[in-house]
Parts: C-alpha cells; structure tokens; sequence
DNA sequence: AGTTAAACCTGGTTGC
DNA sequence: TGCAACCAGGTTTAAC
C-alpha cells in the first residue's frame, strides 16, 4: 500500500497528537515481518517525541525524564496503516501492534503483515541503521539535484523503472508513484538507467516530485485498504495516468495503456508517448 | 558487482 | 457455487 505520500500523510497525521504522550502499555499481535527487538515493558513510562520519516520508514523517538530512551522504527509494508483511537476497543484479527498512551492508542493494521515496529536504541543504531544505510536520497532534499540523480544513474545498467523501484538511489516511489513519474517524464519504464540523458534524467526528478506532492496533498492513494489516521482514503488514484489503467486509453495520447512486468511486478505505461 | 527471482502472508478478483 | 490461479501499495535475502 503505501508509498512515501502516504507514509508522509502518516506521519503527519500522528505526529501532532502523539507529541509529549506517555506510553502506558504495548500489545503485540502476530508477528510481523521482524521481531519488536525488546520487552514490551521497556517502552512503559516513556514519552513519545517528534515523529519522523525516512524514505517509507518512520521513526518514533522516545523519551525517560527528558533523556533519549531509543525509539521505534516502524513499516507500512504492502498492506500496513496506523490509525490513532481514543480508546481503541477490541483488536481485530489485522490489528498487530497497539501503542497505548495517555492520549490515545496507536493501532497498526496490517492484514499481509510485511510491515514492522522494530525498537532501537537509535536510528544509528542496530537494527535501525541496518535497514535506513541501503536507502537512497529524499527526493525533496534540495541538495538531491538533477546533475546527483543522473551520476546515480550512471552506474547502473538495470530499467529505469527497476531502478527507482529498488530504492537505493531515490527513496519514496513505490510502484504506482514510479509507474507514473515516468510517465509523466516521457520516459519508457525499460530504458537502461545508464542511457538516460542529463536532461531527462532532470525530467524524471521533476516529475517525480510533481506525482509525489500532488499525492501528498490528495492524501495518497487508496487502493484498496490505505487510509490516514482519522480512517480518510486517499485520492490520488482517480488521477492516476496509467497505473492500473491497462487497455484504457492514455489521458495524453489516447493510445491505450499497457501493462508488462519488470522483475516480478506490473509495469503500466504508454508506449505513445513514454520512449526509451 | 549488479541484477533478477524467491520469500514473507492474507485476501480479493478472475476464470474454468 | 466451488475452487484454483493470479494479483496486490514493499523489501530483504538468496541465487544467476
């Protein structure tokens, strides 16, 4: 489900609430993709403070007396949401992760369970610096220019859609953002990311911030089952130029959409207007 | 070294 | 209607 808009929507949406609250019990449901990594009991007492993203991570730093107490870094994965409840009743059979504070409860709903809370000292620290170290640039640093995502680019031979599906040069498209920056950019989903020109490789980065902002204020895409904390669905996907859109036609050329699969996952494209 | 399958898990949709 | 096959927003790990 969620990409980096709607992890950011996420974030944002607990990050006020959450401020300053004072962890007073932690239930665990099945397992998820890794283990909490502590006893409960050791987040009991302490104080959340301001959330942070990551990529499609988020980091809850956590607080004893004023002094840093670790913090828990937490995954959306494929199917994953948070919502915050006053008082949230009895857990459903997707709710895994509950974080009772004294002001609300954090609820983790993930029915396919990729997603994760895991504590760590740090987000320098294991098991958090392991899985932030592989990941790419924010696409919104403005130190992340045009000239640093085609050197990226450079050295690498794989499809560009692949490219930016992996992560590790530019965080935050999943695979619906990716399908459509690219396509917004031109730019055909196969194309060697070391072919790609300055200039395009400029017009990707544009694009992709374009897609990535406008789902951020649409409120992210509801496919199936994201929703924000309050329950609200995204909108993004009603906008959408291509992805899931195969044989219809193209908003730009009208030529219709096709759908192929680059390693393992759906690709959707024109090949009208998006060229190698 | 870089790139691509396989794996994790559940549920909805499609087709026979 | 029943059931098998396929598909789904991600990322790590193992295998070419």
């Amino acid at each position: 489900m969620p990409e980096l808009p709607e992890v950011e929507v996420t974030r944002q949406g607990i990050d006020e609430p959450l401020r300053g609250a004072r962890v007073t019990s932690v239930r665990l449901g099945k397992p998820l993709r890794w283990p909490l990594g502590c006893r409960p009991d050791r987040l009991l007492g302490t104080e959340v403070g301001p959330v942070l993203r990551r990529g499609k991570y988020l980091w809850l730093p956590l607080s004893r007396g004023g002094q840093p107490a670790g913090g828990l870094l937490m995954h959306l994965g494929m199917s994953g949401s948070l919502a915050l409840h006053g008082t949230a009743g009895e857990p459903g059979p997707h709710d895994h992760f509950d974080l009772v504070t004294d002001r609300g409860t954090l609820r983790l709903t993930d029915p396919r369970r990729f997603g994760a809370v895991v504590y760590a000292p740090g987000m320098d620290q294991p098991p958090a610096d392991r899985l932030l170290a592989r990941l790419g640039a924010e696409p919104f640093d403005t130190g992340f220019t045009a000239q640093a995502l085609h050197q990226a680019l450079r050295g690498r031979r794989a499809p560009i859609k692949a490219v930016l599906l992996a992560g590790d040069v530019v965080v935050g498209a999943g695979n619906i953002y990716a399908c459509e920056a690219l396509h917004q950019a031109g730019i055909h989903p196969s194309t060697p990311s070391h072919r790609l020109s300055a200039r395009r490789a400029a017009a990707l980065l544009e694009a992709l911030r374009a897609t990535l902002a406008r789902a951020l204020v649409l409120g992210g895409s509801t496919l199936r089952d994201f929703s924000d904390v309050h329950g609200a669905s995204g909108a993004f996907q009603a906008e959408a130029a291509v992805y899931g859109r195969a044989g219809q036609p193209c908003p730009r050329c009208a030529r219709p959409v096709r759908r192929l699969v680059q390693s393992g996952r759906s690709t959707y494209y024109c090949a009208g207007c998006q060229r190698r």
